[in-house]
RNA sequence: GGGCGCGUAGCUCAGUUGGCUAGAGCACCUCGUUUACACCGAGGGGGUCGCCCGUUCGAGUCGGGCCGUGCCCACCA
């Protein structure tokens, strides 16, 4: 230990950099993170990761949500609880493979020349190559997850199950496959769903164009997408319009095409809107092929799946890009006559989250998914609190958006995935669906080929948190860990994962996946711009962490969560390196002083509280509540409050006047220095019994505090630990503390506080005075409740006390007793009589006392006319009047005492 | 069009069930080589709590309206 202490003395700072990678080795080495497979679910603490894009790299997002989750899974660890984080990566679908083809292209190459079985080898090797990336960068953050058992969503087991519940589902006639109008992404060359489409505001041209009517007459319709009219089937309108009650029936020739038209009556068309005629193309609208469908409509398709026009657009425009057609569709029909009006026109176009182009709607044969079945329980489990989602204004949109579920596309026209277990006979036709591939055709005993299609990535995520865990195999995992506890995510990804995680897990295990659902902030940039890449707005938490440490970092992005989005506040971070360094260097002070005692054995002594004094006993009191309170918070999700007020208690009561409180107490020579001048209590003094027992205490409040914050900042709190528990133990698998009732003492609190706020009211006069810092006041304490704080108060505020007048234990005649006051400043209790000091400036403390007085009488009055309206009197609660009064009194007892 | 938020010191944010002489961190100003920490310490200035009505003895806190702002959901050509 001596040597420890030595070397300690020399880091006068904490140096992240330097302390965090040994103790994250220590921990990965102890086993900690990675609890055996015992006992029941109910008892145990589980929480599953969600798993970051397997290619990814840790953004400001992943950083607060593993702070978050790490915070509760120390805490749970420490509390007693086998405790595991699962953890581990998803494929990507989409991410993945359009990271892989972008180094095909810089390389010359592309996928579809590498082919299939080729690319997808590359993808492994690719994620050989970057998979570890965002695992190590969780390392870097202390996020403890059980890094033994890393689960990958393509992961043979993983795949497994899978298959299992894609063959149940289809089985059970949830999954089925249709031609159905998707949403086409012509940048991925894939369906995606409804949850990967974004509207965006946009400007088109609105254009009029009049289709004539057999036998004469004509219609006008309104449209942005002129191009599409080259697919009508149809023209619509409202069977109750009476505008138009004769032209249903009849029919319309739709211009450059000639095609014959049905016009037809349906309640999808508005009669307020435009003309109310409305053309109709079931295969490029998602509204008109419902009205299709309805009407047994042709299907006409005109764009193809490159996102270019295709042969039954007619020659003139087969192969033009979209936006190309639409010009020479607009130029066509100027020509012609047939454009009526044109204006511009402000409605939102459907643009592809993955890839950013525009969606092209169009029919195409995909697998979807039934979700209303699946739903059910599902707003069951949330309306009946079997899953709680936190904060609960998050739980109407959940239940808005199941209640009014819609079918989920779930093939896409990708390689990278998990390719669909659907087999099709080459010569039948007939679709087999099985988990292992068939040999031959069934029906007709003819070769079958697979699907080419995988599986949307959020297919697999919602198997998340039981298949990381060994299902559909009983495993002794699944056992221990199944349902997990909480889980933690921004609300972006309601929809996308957790509604469905709740889904399959209900349908698959019978059991809800998790109990709750913690949203978390989203943080953006400082400039309340949405964090990202591409905007540059981007702040990489590992470049923080390198600049600040982990635990700053961590302790930043808590203090700056909320139930709301909120900006990136570096404040908060340097906030957090503050006070990791603060909490060092006050155990390094205490530390040292001890060691320095002499007849106080380090190595022996037995961490205790065992108080000998007022601030002793305030301390521990004080202790044990930021103890209950900071449980209380983390258990409440409510991480910005339980950072801040560890803050608070280290800084504003632990270091900032119990240290400084004690100091005296500590120093090695028991004849004292210059510290303390006033008072019978001089520094060092006291029986080396008391000597030990403050070092006993201090070493129990280090302890304490240090544990306390651990789940927070765990890197700092972790090396000190090893100063403060020489067994080599590690914190991370040390008991929470826990409030102890008997040490809370609200006397000591009160008689302490009193003395801070004294101190504080004479450290203002004396700054208001003029006296220098260095010297001291000469003054008397006219004042009640100070007891043995009154010499703390002395010194603290550097003031050199004479016995106050009306003290009878004081030597009669004390010099300077009537000495009369050349100032007052007011105190808790009472005043502080200033007798004298060095270049005191008594006009500018005048000043003071003037602008005190003027707040106190103003004060009164406010108070006065409150307590004379007799509805306050009446009406309010009896306590709340007896405080105002008490309120009252105590002013005008300052007030008469200036 | 619906839903959910937000608007409190220069900045970022706290303010539980209405009782506040409205707080914190940062920034700013003054002072300080008091041997834990200058990534420090002490002190200080700074707010019509977006606006207007209302409920109440009392409103930053509750209700209504307005203005501003952000996000989510939604098939009006």
């Amino acid at each position: 230990m001596a040597e420890r202490l030595e070397e300690l003395e020399s880091r006068t700072r904490f140096d992240p950099a330097e302390v965090e990678p040994p103790i994250a080795e220590r921990w990965l080495a102890s086993g900690l993170f990675h609890p055996q497979p015992e006992g029941s679910a109910q008892e145990n603490y589980s929480i599953a990761i969600p798993p970051p894009n397997v290619t990814g790299s840790l953004h400001m997002g992943h950083a607060l949500n593993g702070s978050i989750q790490d915070v509760l899974i120390r805490y749970q660890r420490m509390s007693g609880r086998r405790t595991k984080w699962i953890l581990g990566t998803d494929h990507a679908g989409i991410a993945t493979q359009a990271q892989v083809e972008k180094a095909l292209r810089a390389e010359g190459s592309s996928r579809q020349q590498l082919g299939r079985e080729e690319f997808v080898r590359r993808v492994w090797e690719w994620r050989e190559h970057y998979g570890h990336t965002i695992v190590e960068q969780f390392k870097r953050l202390g996020a403890s997850c059980d890094y033994e058992e890393e689960r990958f969503t393509l992961d043979e087991d993983y795949h497994r199950a899978v298959l299992e519940v894609f063959v149940a589902l289809y089985e059970q006639g949830c999954i089925y496959r249709d031609r159905y109008i998707v949403n086409w992404d012509p940048g991925t060359r894939s369906a995606i769903s409804d949850l990967e489409v974004e509207e965006r505001e946009e400007t088109d041209t609105l254009y009029s164009i009049r289709y004539d009517l057999e036998g004469g007459g004509s219609m006008t319709i309104a449209t942005v997408r002129p191009e599409t009219l080259l697919a009508d089937t149809a023209v619509a309108v409202n069977p109750q319009d009476e505008r138009y009650a004769d032209l249903v029936g009849r029919t319309a020739v739709l211009p450059l095409v000639g095609r014959h038209l049905p016009v037809i009556a349906d309640e999808y068309v508005k009669r307020d809107f435009g003309t109310g005629q409305l053309k109709v193309t079931p295969a490029h609208d998602p509204n008109d092929f419902e009205i299709g469908r309805r009407h047994e409509l042709d299907q006409v398709s005109v764009i193809g799946e490159d996102g270019r026009m295709t042969a039954e657009a007619g020659e003139r425009f087969a192969g033009l890009t979209v936006a190309a057609a639409r010009e020479a569709v607009v130029a066509a029909l100027q020509q012609e006559g047939r454009i009526v009006a044109s204006e511009p026109y402000r409605h939102s176009v459907p643009y592809s989250h993955r890839s950013g182009q525009r969606i092209e709607p169009l029919i195409s044969l995909q697998w979807f998914m039934r979700m209303d079945e699946l739903a059910g329980p599902a707003i069951e489990a949330v309306r009946s609190g079997a899953v709680r989602i936190v904060p609960d204004n998050h739980r109407r949109v959940y239940l808005d958006w199941m209640e009014n579920i819609r079918p989920w596309c779930i093939s896409r026209q990708l390689w990278w995935g998990h390719r669909l277990p659907v087999y099709y006979c080459e010569v039948c036709e007939h679709t087999h669906v099985a988990a292992r591939a068939p040999e031959r055709c069934t029906a007709c005993g003819g070769p079958v080929r697979q699907e080419e299609d995988v599986l949307d990535t959020w297919f697999s995520s919602a198997l998340w948190p039981f298949a990381t865990l060994g299902w559909p195999a009983q495993t002794a995992e699944l056992e221990a860990f199944y349902p997990t506890k909480v889980l933690s995510t921004a609300r972006d990804i309601l929809f996308l994962w957790v509604a469905r995680m709740i889904m399959m897990g209900l349908r698959f295990t019978g059991e809800v996946p998790f109990a709750e659902v913690y949203i978390h902030s989203v943080i953006q940039a400082p400039d309340g711009r949405r964090m990202s890449k591409s905007l540059g707005t981007g702040i990489d938490p590992v470049d923080e962490i390198e600049r600040h440490g982990a635990d700053a970092v961590r302790f930043g992005l808590l203090a700056m969560s909320s139930s709301q989005d909120v900006r990136y506040s570096a404040e908060k971070v340097q906030q957090g390196q503050a006070l990791a360094n603060k909490l060092f260097n006050a155990t390094r002070f205490a530390l040292l002083r001890i060691a320095t005692l002499g007849d106080v054995e380090l190595d022996t002594l037995q961490p205790a509280p065992r108080p000998t004094a007022v601030e002793d006993r305030w301390i521990l009191s004080r202790l044990q509540r930021v103890k209950a309170q900071t449980a209380e918070r983390i258990e409440s999700y409510d991480f910005s409050h339980a950072a801040l007020g560890l803050y608070d208690f280290v800084y504003g009561e632990l270091c900032d006047w119990y240290l400084e409180l004690v100091k005296p107490r500590l120093a090695s020579d028991p004849e004292g220095g210059d510290v303390g001048v006033g008072g019978g209590r001089a520094a060092g003094t006291g029986a080396a019994g008391e000597r030990e027992a403050l070092a006993a205490t201090l070493l129990y409040l280090l302890r304490e505090t240090v544990a306390l914050a651990h789940p927070m900042i765990p890197f700092v709190t972790e090396e000190l630990w090893s100063y403060l528990e020489d067994s080599g133990t590690l914190l991370a698998g040390s008991a929470y503390p826990r409030p102890a009732a008997e040490l809370i003492d609200a006397e000591a609190e009160a008689e302490v506080e009193r003395a801070i706020e004294a101190v504080t009211l004479i450290r203002g006069w004396r700054d208001s005075a003029g006296a220098r810092p260095g010297k001291f006041v000469v003054a008397r304490l006219e004042a009640d409740g100070y007891g043995a704080m009154a010499e703390a108060v002395a010194r603290l505020a550097r003031l050199e006390l004479r016995a106050s007048g009306g003290e009878p234990g004081a030597e009669e005649p004390v010099p300077g007793a009537e000495e009369p006051a050349l100032a007052t400043v007011v105190i808790p209790g009472g005043v502080l009589e200033v007798l004298g000091g060095e270049g005191l400036d008594l006009a500018a403390a005048e000043q003071r006392r003037a602008a005190v007085r003027t707040k106190l009488e103003s004060e009164i009055e406010r108070v006065q006319g409150k307590l004379a309206n007799s509805g306050f009197v009446e009406r309010a609660p009896a306590a709340v009047v007896a405080g105002e009064r008490e309120k009252l009194a105590r002013l005008r007892g300052e007030l008469a005492a200036l």
